[in-house]
DNA sequence: GTACGTTCACCCCGTTCA
DNA sequence: TGAACGGGGTGAACGTAC
């Protein structure tokens, strides 16, 4: 028991076993590094058979286009790659430390080594970044929303979860959050479009949230997009499995556009499902949906129908289906 | 109920739970540690989104600039985090201590884990070195005539209003006040208008989704849908504004001493006026966690409703039903 | 009992090298 | 390409002075 948990995590791209989350979704040390590898570049793969790849441990490297949607699909996000101006930071900051260190140590040390690093970068990183400063660049797609501090951001968060949530059940009493599953649950956030001019109604929200996405048993693994809801946890799963499709949808469609804002809304959407739902729970194991949730189940419609163009039916008869979970 | 109360301190911060002050200000662990951490680092943070982001248990690590900014505008202080001085003074006394009570108890007793401490101050790494090393210049550090107990200074001074000036407060306006519950009052202190206040008004804003739920006296974290603090406050600003040069006065007087005294004395004045603010708006319902998330939920909707264009109207009608939120 | 600092396990990102 | 490793940030638990 105590040390199953490790094995039961798997990478939502291939299978292989996995140790925590990387980029957003649970994956192996082979995919993470493969994301961080190929995420960015521009270059669209191509794959060799017909873009239906199926990913796992031995296929993995035959075909890189379907890896990368994989990656894609199971929630892997870009923005939490570093750009080049955080490693430099990073790599800048782990200089002075090691030096600090050293020096306290004893300050013979070699210092020279050093500094000659310091001096960094500076260099080559140009074109890239030099979007990334401007205020009010609208690009920002490969570069990261902020240079700044993306990646811990999301560490935290799954963090997080773990650690505070369910920890303490205490605080889940009067925390809203998730869960209380059992292990990791896991955070997004999604940021809108806020691109320049949009500010009328102030529109550009950032709106994080919670999924839980099970662990223990089953499902885990179960990310595997479209394919089959084993489990039985009836309705909700169905429900976000369906919003998963849609999700899915939307980052094919993000595909060719390298912007993952869109992908990064639908997670949103598909989490505050999830975490109301979580929420409810809580409460009572009873399978009712209070208002809020319903109120989220709409909205998340609401969001993905927007976004794409093609609806499925399926969605909305369940919607009927949820909506009258007691209506106010 | 009896230990209820324990359990109603609620980190002024984020809303995780509390157990007490900490750098004068009620917090949770987690944002005692952050701020003992970053609070002295020259750098500074950079918001990935704008510089509102909501700060809860779930998002605390999203931006570290806003829970920072958080962290300060609730009161918390830097001059309460010791100096390295103070640090290795206090090692030195618990050497001390230790040894002798080793001495007293047994002298035989296991030294090995001692001396390895004694070798001390390279105590390696570690949180030690990330506020060392700042310039900071303007305030502290070096100087140090008085450095060596500040600290407990401003303890007694806080100590000092809270009795007198807010005493019952508990719970209180929308953000910035922070609870004090029944015993403990705090103080608090506002927040320097952000520097650069240009880039804030971006219209992105962060919210999160979850909410905060908070089930007794919620106010924890403040909800940026509309009435948004930082913005909002004209007339108090000002307020603060005269304060602030009272203080400055008073600072000046003390000038040549580099003391945080004066520091101490803007708090007090600071955190009268935040008393009666807080006064003033303290909101009455108690429910208010539906109303947050309601706004929240709206918020949420007519973000996406911004984002896409083309909003289906059975989706629309579905939910004005169903959810009354009155959508905008 | 309160409020500091310290420690340590943990998470996840980058780097290295075979 | 992927295993192994280095490393920083976080937060719970703990030690200690007062
Ligand atoms: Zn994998
Ligand atoms: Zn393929
Ligand atoms: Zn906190
Ligand atoms: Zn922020």
């Amino acid at each position: 028991m105590t040390k199953v948990k490790v094995d039961l995590k798997v990478c939502g791209v291939c299978g292989d076993k996995a140790l925590g989350y990387n980029f957003n979704a649970v994956t192996c040390e082979s995919c993470k590094a493969f994301f961080r590898r190929n995420a960015l570049v521009q270059k669209e793969f191509k794959c060799p058979f017909n873009n239906q790849c199926d990913i796992t441990t031995v296929t993995r490297r035959f075909c890189q286009k379907c890896r990368l949607d994989k990656c894609l699909s199971i929630g892997m996000c870009k923005d939490l790659i570093m750009s080049e101006q955080d490693k430099v930071a990073k790599r800048q900051k782990i200089e002075e430390n090691r030096a600090r260190k050293r020096g306290i140590g004893s300050f013979k040390s070699g210092f020279k080594k050093i500094k000659k690093e310091s001096v960094e970068a500076d260099s080559q990183e140009s074109e890239y970044f030099s979007s990334i400063y401007n205020t009010d660049s609208d690009s920002r797609d490969t570069g990261s929303i902020d240079q700044g501090y993306q990646p811990n951001l999301m560490r935290v968060i799954n963090y997080v979860d773990t650690e505070s949530m369910l920890k303490d059940k205490t605080c889940v009493s009067n925390e809203r959050l998730v869960s209380s599953s059992d292990d990791v649950p896991m955070i997004k956030t999604i940021l809108n479009p806020c691109s320049k001019e949009g500010s009328q109604d102030s529109s550009c929200t950032l709106n994080t949230l919670i999924g839980n996405s099970e662990s223990n048993c089953n499902s885990s693994t179960g990310f595997s997009n479209s394919s089959e809801p084993q489990s039985t946890t009836t309705s909700r799963t169905a429900t976000i499995d369906v919003t998963r499709d849609v999700v899915n949808d939307v980052q094919r469609i993000n595909a060719v556009d390298p912007s993952p804002i869109e992908s990064i809304l639908c997670e949103a959407i598909k989490l505050e499902y999830e975490a109301f739902s979580s929420m409810a729970h809580s409460h009572s194991n009873s399978r009712e949906l209070n208002d809020a949730e319903r109120a989220k189940l709409n909205e998340l419609i609401v969001a993905n129908k927007a976004l794409l163009p093609p609806l499925d039916d399926e969605l909305n008869s369940l919607i009927g289906e949820d909506c009258k979970f007691k209506v106010l």
